[in-house]
DNA sequence: CTTGACCTTCCAGCGACTGGAGGCCCTATC
DNA sequence: GATAGGGCCTCCAGTCGCTGGAAGGTCAAG
């Protein structure tokens, strides 16, 4: 297969392919073209590092995330600690944005939105003070 | 006020004063020794910018906010307006990552974090199937 | 033989800082 | 007057995960 084929399976563009093969999370064969050329591993590969990245893992979480699944020997307590951070760190983001959410609700409800000037918007970056 | 002074009543690290300087959103006067030298109007500016950076407004949307705040003719729909755009990004985020944690949450809890290799989180990973 | 789609590499840029090197300035103490 | 320590300066590079674009090779169809 050649890059575009795998990306349009993977769901990834070409440009990420390359990028992921430059950092080392694949080693695609080449064809005497200078194609790269995939094997069924490689596609099998980036689907993996496509769904451990919508799932919102760091590249090197998915190095690491790759590393346990080709390892016979691991074990499911490695991946579930892994996973299980990652959990904490979104749930921190949630609330991070759960918290500016709300602020940001109350001010945009608060302000009249219409010519004049008055915007309690403002005036709350302003001094702080609602 | 030197630079120091500033980011402690600001709440902002010094090379971040620096940074709003280098992009404009902030020109704060030098003293003779080349210090940067800073109004009260400066500390004013950068504590604005600061609660603006944290309700999670872009550079460029806080470069608009510091505008329209000077600017004695604005209409609050702007201000609103800018807002609820900015609202509404929050509240795509918050989606996107709570789709992500309910589905992480998931795998964590069905993963029996032992020394056994079995994992359904990889098992996910590799196949996209539950 | 040409066109156009595909592939290659390499370099630069995004956003919003942050770290570090190398060096000047200021104050206090000896 | 020398020195130590802290604060300030500029400039450059790195972060993260791509993404865009330039310049050029390759391949299949007409």
């Amino acid at each position: 297969m050649n890059i575009g084929d795998v990306a349009q399976k993977a769901g990834l563009p070409p440009k990420t392919i390359r990028y992921y093969e430059d950092i080392g999370l694949i080693t695609p064969l080449r064809d005497t073209n200078g194609y790269r050329l995939f094997r069924e591993s490689d596609l099998h590969k980036l689907a993996f590092l496509g769904r451990a990245r919508a799932l919102g893992f760091t590249i090197e979480d998915c190095r690491t995330l790759l590393a346990l699944y080709e390892d016979d020997t691991r074990a499911s307590a490695d991946v579930k600690e892994l996973a299980q951070a990652h959990l904490s760190k979104i749930e921190d983001k949630i609330a991070q944005l759960e918290s500016m959410r709300s602020t940001l609700s109350d001010l945009v409800k608060s302000c009249a939105g219409d010519n004049r000037p008055d915007c309690p918007i403002l005036s709350d970056l302003a001094t702080g003070q609602h």
